[in-house]
DNA sequence: ACTATATGAACGAACGAACGTTCATTTAGA
DNA sequence: TCTAAATGAACGTTCGTTCGTTCATATAGT
């Protein structure tokens, strides 16, 4: 017998297809099995209970997302706030298309485990834009906080695209999603007043 | 035997507790009889299956949440955008806090139902923002759209919230609750420019 | 006013199906 | 031939749902 391994990803691969569907109480192991085409007993050959298999997958997502070669990443260390407004945007599209599977499952962490496995990514949040934001600089009027102002932009667009993408509410505000981007740079840098009001 | 109704009600604040804490298949229907004090088969006298029990959660919710009574409704139609900038942060920050419950459960439909049940309300979204913007007037910058700028301010504050009391990251911007919606509300108005830059 | 009857809410044991997990057995690469 | 991966039947449990029964109350006949 030979493809461990290979068997090891078809798992990984099914299960997140189906938890990300129908949630994880609301999948099977049977499910699995016959979606990794792999028997029943095998999945217990590579992990020891169905609960690890789902935190083996956030854990493996988790570590993707925050290689420092994703968009936006790039984004934090090539320009500087805020001038590189719409290309957070742009970032955050793409981020949300490369990991819409990894969100909804931490949507499933949060609705079936009370969070229980993501809880720490989100409270290492604000730190992690901090650091972005010392290493880059920003220029920004002097009563704004450029830390609490990336992340305002850079979350307005995470909320747009997951509105779009995983709640599949398309065209939401009514406009393409490229248009969306140049309107929330556009209310992002300059605000909604009418000048000199 | 008399009190039909009031065991109605029991069932249903069982399920809405239970399914916001564990989800829908997370939660066994003897669960809920034991939280609503009610025996198993009973029920089945006020809802014919277990997603029946919880769509109709669903709608008793939005039926409320929709009412023009609630805090957002009186402030689309009391002041005018951009005037209630601020006004809608606190709005947000109260039905959050009020419907915090039902936000949840919708989260539960869209991981394990697929948004099965809640499609149709983020589908009439915009349409509603219109019509309010309609009856308000507005007096933004003429280069932005006043209905995708309400939307824009009002999905900020809220997803600001949600972070805050849905999925518990408390103070993930480093600042209040009350700070938060003013510093939105800067940025919102004049935007993260310096001015005549 | 009193009693017999009809009603239907409430109960909880029981049902078959499906669940996560185990393990004795088979299979195939070294 | 040996060994570890792969298998799927089987296990005990729990699931959503059903159903025969009980019984407090409402209704109707006298």
């Amino acid at each position: 017998m030979k493809p461990t391994a290979e068997n090891r990803t078809r798992i990984l691969k099914a299960a997140a297809s189906l938890f990300r569907k129908q949630g994880y109480h609301g999948t099977s192991t049977r499910e699995i099995a016959v979606k990794a085409g792999v028997s029943l007993g095998n999945i217990y050959n590579h992990f020891p209970t169905k609960e690890k298999l789902f935190a083996t997958l956030l854990a493996e997502y988790e570590a993707e997302y925050f290689s420092p070669d994703q968009p936006l990443a790039k984004v934090f260390t090539s320009a500087r706030f805020p001038d590189n407004i719409e290309a957070l945007g742009q970032a955050s599209k793409e981020t949300v298309e490369r990991f819409g599977d990894y969100m909804r499952l931490i949507y499933v962490d949060m609705v079936e485990f009370d969070a229980k496995h993501i809880g720490r990514i989100f409270l290492a949040m604000r730190e992690r834009y901090s650091r972005v934001q010392l290493a880059a600089g920003a220029k920004v009027a002097k009563d704004v906080d450029p830390v609490a102002a990336m992340m305002m932009v850079t979350f307005g667009y995470f909320n747009f695209f997951i509105m779009e993408r995983l709640f599949k509410v398309k065209g939401h505000y009514g406009m393409s999603e490229d248009e969306a981007i140049k309107f929330f740079g556009r209310v992002y840098r300059r605000g909604v007043m009418p000048p000199n009001d």
